[in-house]
DNA sequence: ACATACAATGAATTCTGTTCATGCAAGGCT
DNA sequence: AGCCTTGCATGAACAGAATTCATTGTATGT
């Protein structure tokens, strides 16, 4: 039988590098482990890591051992952690993940009344996914999808929460300021900010200057939104933001929103969830929090 | 530590009912099967069940670990059939997801050549999915899904493996067979078959009938390939598919292909695959087979 | 009320996993 | 080279956990 200590093995032993080194981490003796890792072996019938000097490299059986215990231990784990918050009376932790860079600000919004509704339970924002929002989803890595890319799959839940239109953002004395919108023709001698996604995910690309065949002078790519909105201010390029942000942000700092094209870009963000989890008190609460927030700076 | 067994147990006792059932069932005695949900319970802090006479029902907590051991389990099933295989000197077993009816016939032609190449590689082939093939592949309950809407999304990798006609398949005696094409209107009096799927996933409702605002007749739903010809050929009903697979059935069965409006509605058929397993050698061969298999009946 | 089916419990037992004490082989160092 | 260090393997002894056996307790249906 594949047990869990088998795969929690496999991973310790990878991370560390040696037998040894995993014996301690997972406080156990380094005879243990080498029986267990015998003992493993001989029941699956094939050696898992073939013994290079003192070295173990990982065969093909082995690597895709270690594959499943990256994927599996971390379920395991959080179950475990979820069973202890039912336990102390608490109801869980909603994991959010955001797939879409400044909606963090939004979220901030729904966050706060949501904690207040539900004391006993905690929220968690994770933004880095190797599979993308959706695997993630899929893989119970997260709970709940913030994402203007929204996917009608069976298992999938997603409902618009809010809409917005996407601006170009620029400093108050830049030239383009005066204009009611701008063409995209116009950004050719612009730097362009953006964070460092791909470039079909950016809006101001695939809806706007693509279509006619533009491109900024120079495109630079910056974490963080108020970093960015820095260098906006500062005259050092414009960047392509949502509306209600820019407007937020204006009080503050010297910046000015400009329409993209004359319909300007028209955007909506949805929440995903799981179908299963529909029964949910609180996720279902979320969702409803988000959709329904009338959030001032918008 | 929440184990395999206790996965095992809790899918076990949701599956057979009762705790003793469960334990024949795993081999155990009741007894057994008591003291180990006890100790789980003890050690999570939570109840799993609560004993409402002599049944048990799952409390939210049991409900979640009842989920997860319907996700984990499978795969370490899988695993462990595949380190079987693996000890026998086989490759493994390629699990392929099929989101396209019609597309079965194809496939055969694709495997008879990879079994040939891979003598050690099995294959099997799922065609329902709880939560869509995507979330099959996601789930690692498939290894490639074949389908007509690819998903660019990270950790997944769609090919294009080929391009057909979809035509509207009739009676050779049927009135419209003379017509270079039709036109949507002209099967307002038609019976329309096609596979038991959602309306959406019919091309010939999203892309022909939908947007003219014409509906046919009646709709009947059919599961088979060969059955549904039949019906067509007895001039029951018509259908969409293929036109290679109309080309093929036509050389035994009086049907005929006609074009779906003047320019047709042309179809991509994609292999998916998780970008993890690129490096799996029978998996690429097979989708470069699916490729460049110049297959005689298109 | 009785028989039956099911779950819980405690003590005895079996078995698995662990440690301890070594042995063995490969690298690194002088 | 030779020595020392580091890391893995092995076998016997041990400890603890899981399992069974035998029994009790408790709903449910007739």
């Amino acid at each position: 039988m594949l047990e869990r200590s088998h795969l929690a093995i496999l991973r310790e032993v990878d991370r560390r590098g040696t037998l040894t080194e995993a014996a301690d981490s997972l406080c156990l003796s380094q005879s243990a482990l080498s029986h267990a890792i015998r003992k493993l072996e001989r029941h699956i019938g094939t050696p898992v890591w073939i013994r290079e000097g003192r070295t173990l490299r990982p065969t093909q059986a082995g690597r895709y051992l270690l594959n499943l215990a990256n994927r599996l231990l971390p379920q395991l784990e959080h179950a475990e952690a979820l069973m202890r918050q039912y336990a102390e009376g608490q109801r869980g932790t909603l994991r959010i993940g955001m797939e879409c860079h400044p909606c963090y600000q939004w979220l901030l919004k729904v966050v706060a009344p949501f904690l207040a509704r539900w004391p006993d339970v905690d929220v968690d924002v994770k933004q880095q996914f190797q599979f993308g929002g959706i695997g993630a989803l899929f893989g119970h890595e997260i709970d709940l999808l913030v994402t203007p890319d929204p996917l009608f799959k069976p298992g999938l839940q997603f409902s618009p929460v809010f809409d917005y239109e996407q601006v170009l953002v620029v400093a108050e004395n830049h030239r383009l300021t005066a204009l009611p919108h701008v063409e995209p023709q116009q950004l050719s001698d612009e730097i362009l900010i953006s964070y460092p996604v791909a470039i079909e995910r950016l809006d101001i690309y695939s809806l706007f200057l693509l279509p006619a065949q533009c491109s900024p002078r120079r495109h630079k790519e910056i974490e963080t939104t108020d970093i960015m909105l820095q260098m906006v201010a500062a005259g050092r390029g414009v960047a392509a933001l949502p509306g209600w942000l820019v407007a937020e942000y204006s009080d503050s700092l010297p910046i000015k929103g400009i329409r993209l094209g004359a319909d300007g870009i028209q955007k909506q963000i949805f929440v995903g969830t799981r179908t299963e989890d529909t029964g949910t008190d609180y996720l279902r609460s979320f969702v409803e929090l988000a959709r329904d927030c009338d959030w001032a700076g918008r």
